[in-house]
RNA sequence: GGCGGCGUGGCCAAGAGGUUAAGGCAGGGGUCUGCAAAACCCCGAUACGGCGGUUCAAAUCCGCCCGCCGCCUCCA
């Protein structure tokens, strides 16, 4: 299996470490709606997750909630609200949509205002080493005295300070960062040797990393915009406080979703929620939509590609439904070339794009099987295990509750009789009201199926 | 300005030196069907932003140009 990595800007072996993958996910800032960039990364990595595990290993992973910072904050004084209590709001609504998106849930979410003492235990690490000083009631990584800074986002010092614009005063070096933030009157605070405040945005990721997973990760992820500074700065204090490198063996990260021409972002405004898009399309087709294309490439967001992804789900569906009455000694399709392909696919850095490729093409053949009499039980087999490494269920959208189902299986019976005594007229007049309904009706030569 | 990425049929999107350039959606023709739908079969890029170069051979490597995007400040 071979991953790009970052950090080298190629693609490598994956070799992990351990026993169990080691799996770090940066989670979002829990401040306002998930939208469908942030389902975009965490499809991706659950996709990423469930083929490691496909292929054999166990993964721990590890997803944070960023619980304070400034953004929340801000938007709790807006609202009158305590910063805590909306983030715990969001954090909730963010399971409710990776739920509905069966994106699986990680081992451990851990959340900033719970690691504290971690957080505190890390920057005292890094005081005592000479990677930080305090100034002011707040505490700075020092830049500098980190030979490497730059490695992950490939830029150096130079190159990056002919550009730096105004800056703290507070700070020694423009690009120093804040390992702990000195909290203003009437913010949330905890306390510290340095005094009141609270963590630094990055510091929280190298803390919890460090604690559930270990002083050297095998994947680390995240969003491209996540590479500078936040990644950046989380090997910056990581490996200075171990001492050991690296922090993260792989760092995995994806593209960004596009909304007309633009990055699709929180704080423009310019998105399309969760919840929004699984009002018009099914989790299926939202993930389908994601994985056609590379995880490294942007991807911009339509109405009509999610259309398109809608029927491309159906036709998966449909190679699922076939329940053939085999013949004794039936030909017997041969999923086993399309597992290797796929395989071959999703081990040259996840290309989802090929795998679906090929999901299509053994769904054919299940479809032209069913129609020759060929058994096609095993394929689907194949067909629906390998859709599940993506994590598509291939599960009919069932919106009828039981009893609409007992009067639509009534009304197609009685539409049965009607045909058998060829009143065409009503018998369309059925079909076409349940169309109305959004109930779909289809004849085929073994009976008449609905969706 | 620095770093990185992208430009492939009507739309989306794989492919990264060499048999027929995947797949999906849309479209056209056919089979099946009371009709419809679905399914199945067949069809379509002399061609991969432009211009040069390397090579026996380039969508794929190199150079320049054009267009678009991301990061360099909070962001998945």
């Amino acid at each position: 299996m071979k991953i790009f990595n970052t950090l080298t800007g190629k693609k490598e072996d994956f070799r992990p470490r351990g026993e169990a993958v080691t799996m770090y996910v940066c989670g979002i800032t829990a401040y306002d709606e998930s939208h469908i960039g942030h389902a975009m990364t965490y499809i991706i990595f659950d996709a990423i997750k469930r083929y490691i595990r496909f292929k054999g290993y166990k993964v721990k992973h590890v997803q944070n909630f960023t619980d304070i910072d400034d953004k929340i904050i801000e938007r709790a004084n807006q609202i009158g609200a305590a910063p805590l209590e909306l983030a715990n709001k969001y954090v909730d609504q963010y399971f409710a949509d990776m739920d509905a998106l069966n994106v699986e849930r990680a081992d451990i979410y851990p959340r900033a205002t719970a690691e504290i003492p971690k957080v505190i235990e890390i920057i005292q690490g890094l005081l005592a080493k000479g990677y930080a000083y305090e100034s002011e009631g707040s505490v700075y990584f020092r830049v500098r005295n980190f030979p490497n800074y730059g490695k992950l986002s490939h830029r150096n010092l130079s190159d990056m300070i002919s550009q730096a614009s105004t800056y703290e005063k507070k700070k020694e070096y423009p690009l120093d960062f804040a390992l702990w933030k000195m909290s203003k009157p009437g913010e949330p605070f905890w306390d510290s040797p340095w005094g009141r405040g609270r963590p630094g945005w990055h510091i929280e990721c190298s803390a919890m990393a460090l604690k559930y997973l270990g002083e050297s990760i095998d994947i680390h992820g995240g969003g491209q915009d996540l590479i500078f500074p936040h990644h950046e700065n989380e090997i910056a204090q990581s490996e200075s406080f171990t001492g050991l490198i690296p922090f993260a063996r792989y760092w995995l990260h994806n593209g960004l979703m596009q909304l007309d021409k633009q990055k699709m972002s929180k704080s423009t405004g310019n998105l399309v929620s969760v919840k929004e898009a699984l009002n018009h399309f099914s989790a299926d087709a939202i993930r389908l939509f994601i994985l056609s294309s590379h995880y490294r490439s942007p991807l911009t967001y339509s109405e009509q590609a999610l259309e398109a992804s809608e029927r491309g789900t159906e036709r998966l569906r449909w190679a699922m439904t076939h329940r053939t009455n085999v013949n004794q000694g039936a030909a017997m399709l041969n999923a086993q070339p399309f597992e290797q392909k796929f395989i071959e696919a999703m081990d040259d850095d996840f290309n989802t794009a090929q795998a679906i490729a090929i999901l299509f093409e053994l769904a054919k053949e299940i479809n032209r099987g069913a129609e020759q009499g060929t058994n096609i039980t095993e394929a689907q087999h194949t067909l629906l295990k390998l859709a599940g490494t993506l994590g598509l269920t291939l599960k009919e959208k069932t919106r009828a509750t039981p009893d609409a189902e007992a009067f639509i299986r009534l009304l197609i019976s009685i539409r049965e009789d009607l045909r058998q005594s060829q009143q065409w007229q009503l018998a369309d007049k059925i079909r076409s009201g349940l169309a109305d309904l959004g109930v779909t009706i289809e004849d085929t030569s073994q009976g008449t199926r609905w969706k």
